[in-house]
DNA sequence: GCGACAG
DNA sequence: ATCTTGTCGC
């Protein structure tokens, strides 16, 4: 089996009541571990809706040490509930479940579009995949979404601390130079360098790492419902 | 009450 | 996120 895919609640639940769920969640979020290296296969999670308000979730693995594409899945619904600030994961989680579970290969770390505990409540969409899967997650995010932080480096590898209630809940990375940073943030069963480590090792071309721009890319070409280039 | 606000 | 052409800078 390659990836253990377990349903812990409903989604389908009304803004309060997902509110508190992610509270009682965050509290199990463990910090802390770190993947093998060298990384070996790295996932990337993405979504992208349509013009008929279906979304579409994609799930694409990379191979070290190109990270080249070996395995693509993907599955699709009709929005479960419109977007709202901090409730992200109640809107794509449960579509981008289904199409982790048809997965057949077993990556080493999970890289979402998105931020992990560097919420409001500690639970953003990497944390909340992240307690529903067995593997490493990891949250990256294109733009803030709660914390302050210093200006960001210029340079490739730096990095500043992400800061919220007094408490270090991400890092602010520079992964290419003189290009905006990226907010990366644990999602679950990793600690946050490890982290930050794994997505600059990822990260070689673009400023966002491989596996989520591709998961990016096709997400949206589905969406789009543009004909696609098959193979496998 | 006002401003902020992932994707 | 999504709607969309050209344009600025390396
Ligand atoms: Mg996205």
């Amino acid at each position: 089996m390659s990836l253990r895919v377990r349903h812990l609640h409903p989604f389908d639940l009304p803004p309060k009541d997902a509110m508190r769920l992610q509270t009682w969640l965050a509290a199990k979020v463990v910090a802390k571990g770190a993947p093998r290296r060298p990384l070996r296969r790295v996932a990337g999670v993405d979504c992208a809706v349509d013009r008929d308000g279906h979304v579409h979730g994609v799930v694409v693995v990379c191979e070290a040490p190109d990270w080249h594409v070996v395995e693509t899945v993907s599955a699709s619904a009709p929005a479960p509930m419109p977007y709202v600030p901090g409730l992200l994961s109640f809107r794509e989680t449960p579509i981008l479940l289904d199409a982790l579970a048809r997965l057949r290969t077993r990556p080493d770390l999970l890289l979402v579009d998105g931020h992990g505990i560097a919420h409001p409540r500690g639970l953003g969409i990497a944390a909340h995949l992240g307690l529903h899967l067995d593997v490493p997650v990891v949250g990256v995010g294109k733009s803030l979404l709660v914390g302050a932080h210093e200006k960001a480096g210029r340079h490739r590898g730096d990095w500043r601390a992400l800061m919220l209630k007094g408490r270090r809940v991400g890092l602010v990375l520079t992964t290419r130079d003189g290009v905006a940073p990226v907010y990366v943030s644990v999602g679950h069963r990793i600690g946050l360098f490890p982290a930050a480590r794994r997505v600059l090792e990822c990260a070689t071309k673009y400023r966002l790492p491989e596996p989520i721009r591709h998961a990016d890319a096709l997400s949206r070409r589905l969406a789009r419902g543009e004909t696609l280039a098959t193979r496998g």
